[in-house]
RNA sequence: GUCCCCAUCGUCUAGCCCGGCCUAGGACACCACCCUUUCAAGGUGAAGACACGGGUUCGAAUCCCGUUGGGGACGCCA
């Protein structure tokens, strides 16, 4: 049997990051047997679903290049569907009309809190008379018995039946719940494997009856522990967990976000830097932790500047494009200067931010902007050695990073000074900063002309 | 409150299923040193954990029970 496995987001808001890890390890899952991925917007709250968010979550899974299989479904689109699955129940007595108001159900709940029992519904109407009152539908859940379900994850959970309620299944406006639409889509689209949050985990059960009701095979289940903050608690926006375009605003790759998402509750061996093709070949639900993992930024920044180095120059140049628009500058022109500068500059960065502001300096116009620091080394007996270093260059012609600093140790050593002392005001006068990559390189990436062009800048 | 799940360095984890190779390994962060024109990167090293208590066993991080601590679920939300 072929694998088929779905991320189904409910589109009320930006992809968060959670949300993202359970998408890539469906994908992962999928591409690792050879199976196909679906999408599937769960939209069922009207009321909260918007288009924005269903953007905003497509956005986010090309970033993090998770492509599925097939169109996208809207699960708003099969609601006739589910409806008539609802009326099936109805029929086979397995499912009931249910004429508890809202205020009723609010006192029972209370009532049931109060006593310090369980505030699930009673089953009070399995046996009410039939009305003219508006109705929903509920599931008629087993009451004897138990239930195991054979988690991939979890290992096999087993639950009282006294402890599933009815859930409801059609609305009073007879529209359908979340309840229904999933394992109705699921049993119609094959999934095969259900990998989501173990937030969902009581719902399996009570889904595992809906699909037996149905007669239909209960898909594989895997519930994957949720992703906590640094505090422990669950992830929220409190501790910068935002959606994963929050991530890409700040200047992280998403390979270095998938990377760390794969990690996060999941391990192969010693392996930290896993490449998309490896998480492939290696991904296997049974290496999932149990327990929930703590989101650590450090740790991903870390990755993230791991990837930066591994990244194509000429690549890098176009990521950093928007950050540099930011700044008022463009890539035009600039494209050849910045990939050659790119090999010292991304050594440099943990992130596209950092990595765009320290190309500034190469595509500024003089005199640059010098910060305070820089400044400071920019004394006249530092000036008068660069003055003198300028002339000695003019007659160099070897311009390669080596060859001048070969050419500036032998400067140094017939002027007697140190090579320190001869770096910091070029660096000055060449960057207008006193952290930069080495000037050296500096110079063979702007070129002669250039290079003395802005040693003979005065400030 | 009821039910379910979890528990190895500060964090992510390896080891656990199939007890001995564990004086518990790796990574991030931190500290020191080396390299060095700055900053990084890189290298070397230090510090740092089996939550607690009982069993079982010749032997337990690994198996069992309990305690404690954490998390999740209990919507006409998804």
């Amino acid at each position: 049997m072929s694998v088929v496995t779905r991320f189904a987001p409910s589109p009320t808001g930006f992809l968060h990051i959670g949300s993202a890890r359970t998408a890539l390890f469906n994908w992962l899952f999928a591409r690792h047997h050879g199976g196909k991925f679906l999408l599937r917007i769960e939209d069922t709250d009207r009321e909260r679903s918007t288009q924005e968010a269903i953007d905003a979550i497509i956005d986010s899974m090309n970033w993090l290049q998770l492509d599925h299989d097939k169109e996208i479904y809207l699960q708003s689109q099969f609601a006739d569907r589910h409806v008539e699955v609802a009326n099936e129940l109805l029929a086979k007595g397995q499912a009931y009309k249910c004429y508890c108001t809202p205020q009723e159900l609010d006192t029972m709940r209370a009532k049931a809190t109060e006593e310090k029992r369980s505030p699930r519904y009673d089953g009070r109407c399995r046996n009410r008379e039939e009305s003219d009152l508006p109705f929903a539908v509920r599931f008629k859940a087993p009451i004897e018995g138990s239930t195991t379900i054979a988690d991939l994850v979890q290992g096999d959970v087993t639950v009282h039946n006294d402890q599933l309620d009815d859930m409801v299944l059609l609305r009073n406006d007879s529209t359908p719940t979340y309840m229904l639409s999933v394992v109705v889509d699921d049993h119609d689209m094959g999934i095969t494997h259900i990998i989501r949050g173990d937030d969902h985990l009581t719902n399996a059960f009570r889904q595992h009856h809906l699909y037996k009701a149905m007669g239909w095979d209960v898909p594989q289940f895997a519930h994957i522990p949720l992703i906590h903050g640094p505090d422990g608690a669950k992830l929220s926006k409190r501790h910068g967990a935002l959606g994963a375009e929050a991530y890409r605003d700040m200047g992280i790759l998403p390979e270095a976000t998938c990377n760390y998402l794969l990690r996060l509750g999941w391990g192969h061996g010693d392996d930290e830097i896993i490449s998309r093709q490896q998480a492939k070949e290696w991904f296997d639900v049974s290496g999932i932790g149990k327990s929930p993992a703590r989101f650590d930024l450090v740790k991903l920044m870390n990755l993230n500047s791991h990837y930066l180095r591994e990244t194509a120059d000429a690549d890098l140049v176009q990521r950093i494009e928007p950050w540099l628009n930011e700044k008022g500058f463009t890539l035009e022109g600039n494209k050849d200067i910045l990939t050659r500068g790119m090999p010292g500059l991304k050594l440099r960065a943990k992130n596209l931010i950092e990595l765009a502001d320290n190309a500034l300096f190469y595509l500024r116009s003089l005199p640059l902007p010098m910060d305070e620091k820089a400044q400071e080394t920019l004394t006249p007996e530092n000036l008068a050695t660069v003055a003198k270093f300028v002339s000695a260059l003019e007659n160099q012609t070897t311009w390669t990073e080596s060859a001048l600093e070969e050419f500036a140790r032998g400067f140094a050593e017939t002027n007697d000074v140190k090579l320190g002392k001869l770096a910091s005001p070029l660096r000055a006068l060449l960057t207008g900063s006193t952290v930069s990559p080495s000037v050296f390189d500096i110079m063979s990436v702007l070129g002669k002309e250039a290079t003395l062009e802005r040693l003979r800048t005065t400030y």
